[in-house]
DNA sequence: GAAGTCGGACTTGTATGGTAGTAGGCCAAT
DNA sequence: ATTGGCCTACTACCATACAAGTCCGACTTC
């Protein structure tokens, strides 16, 4: 079966290394590359048909993701999913969402408010199986969020963090929690219309806390995806 | 004045773009290199007797902390000081040590107390010309804080983004400034002793926001290190 | 004299070569 | 049968070479 190698297009317009590290960060993501996995610079250089200095310096960024761990000499691995990390970064996305929504709430912008709106409405309309779209537009929300405070670095900053909250939610969002989500997305969005503070904030926090109730389930059904450390 | 070249020491056992990395942010933060001055790879390269490769990995670290921006074929400079990045950064860290010290006020342990209210006994002995034996003093404190509870990514989270607001700090604090901080480290510290969240909380946003007190006069009497964007 | 053009000396980005070190298989010796 | 030692293949890391683009000054031309 001599399958033509499908050459995976690089811009030409933007440096190779920070493409590999998008390239590779998705699949991590989305479980194409598995934990415990190992990858090698000169195995993905050959596979994009290019160096693996570039390659390396995706590396790099994504062993500060926690996404890979670099043995040097020894060999690069895809990092299990440590249950720590995931509760460690839904820490701080919630620190700064917290503050993040409380502004928003007592900013009082109807258009706001309606933008929200809107998009609840676009997400109850996702097909219940088609969990990435869902992932897509609820990335949407808190970023809308986010820009609606002025807060475009604070979101640049969880975005750089959550990589280890996605992971799991990639293997842990079904039908049922969807709804549960969206509720909790109006909610939220309630307390903000109110210009209720508090409520908007312990909504959010609440939101945010939801993925761990699955996080033990999923842990335990897809044991060789985790670490054993708890 | 043939000076002899002072070859920094660099370890064998670390491998060398992080000890790069960490020996140019230092003199970013410390404004011995200064905003505005033009850097290049093959410079330091020949300042420290290694190749551009570790160098260039130190750089693209150093741009994503926005201390430096990489001009693709043209130069990398060092970045002026940004108000609006100052406070956005400081948003940050204040939403999430909100969260540590509230946590901490909230578990009633008396050994962190204790520990905390020794170190700022040492605070106070301190030379008040000695800026940055108390910077690091103080970088302790809040470090302290979120290893007390438990929180020890969070603090990398917010180590990762504070070099802007310590590139202000340098230049800014001062005598005065220095009893003050220390009062507020006490506010911080009683509140937590009173078990009174709330209070440890607010103790500690304002705090954090006292470095905008001195921000616009630091901007204006070091005009050269800020642009001029606000 | 002024404007346009060409060339050289930079810059960062990419590719490739070389080095030290690890892992694991194979073989020999016990 | 087990253990110890070599040897090959692989790894990441660093150094070096090459490529592509930018800036600036000198020269040419009008």
């Amino acid at each position: 079966m001599q399958n033509i190698k499908p050459q995976r297009v690089l811009s030409a317009i933007e440096a190779v290394g920070p493409q590999v590290y998008r390239i590779l960060r998705e699949q991590i993501i989305q479980a194409e590359l598995v934990p415990g996995a190992r990858i090698s610079e000169a195995e993905i250089a050959r596979g994009l048909s290019i160096s693996r200095q570039p390659v390396r310096e995706a590396f790099i960024k994504l062993a500060e993701e926690g996404l890979v761990q670099v043995l040097p000499q020894r060999g690069t691995y895809v990092t299990r999913i440590s249950t720590a990390s995931v509760m460690d970064v839904r820490f701080v996305r919630e620190a700064i969402e917290a503050d993040i929504v409380r502004q928003v709430a007592g900013e009082h912008k109807a258009a706001i408010v309606d933008e929200l709106r809107e998009q609840i409405a676009r997400q109850k309309q996702v097909p219940h199986d088609d969990r990435a779209a869902f992932l897509r537009l609820d990335e949407l929300f808190h970023h809308t969020l986010a820009t609606a405070a002025g807060r475009a670095y604070a979101w640049s900053v969880i975005e750089s963090v959550k990589a280890q909250m996605d992971r799991v939610r990639f293997l842990s969002v079904d039908d049922l929690q969807i709804g549960r989500l969206i509720e909790q997305h109006e909610h939220i969005v309630d307390s903000i219309a109110a210009g209720d503070v508090g409520g908007a904030e312990q909504a959010l926090r609440m939101h945010l806390r939801e993925i761990l109730k699955s996080l033990p389930e999923i842990a335990q059904s897809r044991a060789e995806f985790f670490d054993g450390t708890g």
